[in-house]
DNA sequence: CCACGGATTGGCT
DNA sequence: GCCAATCCGTGGA
């Protein structure tokens, strides 16, 4: 992405966010995950997508009612939802929707475009990567929140803002995402909610990559 | 109040 | 392929 591309593209509004959650994971795709601060810009493309929530869904933080830790997921589509697990990461969520309803999407890969270096020095605390260490960069949830510095104080946020937010550059064609099951979960382990991008080599989890559709 | 286990990762077999 | 690391949210007692 060059300077002319990343200046003419632009935010999606609040309606974006504030409808089904399927639909807007499958859209996230493509599109540009931004965080600005003090030293400059991170971004990525965003090339893997998981949706949670619902009635349906047992795997889903919001699946028995809300909680001190998820009633981000609750407030309505536009915000970042971030969570603590497994003692040492964290996942980043872009809440979908409209208030009440309790779903969002897991961001969990990213195909690094700006800030390689500081991403690096986040991840692997040096500022020089090779191809092998750029691709393990930003492929999986908690690898990319580390390397955008994103932790739980960044819950809650509005992707309307200018600190994380999205830009659209790209239109994917619908044969280009691919829809299978999720990672790493057991309960409601059947649904197809996970979406990435067709041969993309930032994907994580490689071996799950097969459509059950 | 306490025990359990997780939307993960990386290292070892 | 298997498992430990490491913390805290959650649910049941």
């Amino acid at each position: 992405m060059n300077k002319a591309d990343f200046f003419e593209a632009k935010k999606p509004g609040e309606d974006f966010y504030r409808r089904d959650v399927l639909k807007v994971a499958g859209e996230l795709l493509g599109k540009i995950f931004v965080k600005k601060d003090v030293s400059g810009i991170m971004s990525g493309r965003i090339v893997e997508v998981e949706a949670y929530g619902g009635p349906a869904d047992e795997a889903s933080h919001t699946f028995r009612g809300i909680t001190q830790r998820n009633k981000t997921m609750f407030s309505g589509g536009g915000l970042l939802y971030v969570y603590f697990t497994y003692g040492m990461y964290h996942c980043c969520n872009i809440v979908t929707g409209s208030e009440g309803e309790g779903r969002a999407v897991l961001i969990r890969a990213l195909e690094p475009v700006e800030g390689v270096e500081r991403m690096s020095l986040n991840r692997f605390r040096k500022d020089f990567i090779n191809d092998r260490e750029l691709l393990n960069l930003a492929s999986g949830p908690g690898k990319l929140c580390q390397a955008l510095s994103i932790t739980k104080e960044l819950n809650g946020i509005s992707l309307l803002e200018d600190t994380i937010f999205l830009l659209e550059r790209e239109k994917l064609p619908d044969s280009d995402i691919i829809s299978c099951t999720r990672v790493g979960i057991t309960k409601s382990a059947g649904l197809p909610w996970r979406f990435y991008i067709k041969d993309n080599p930032f994907v994580s989890h490689k071996k799950y990559n097969r459509s059950k559709i």
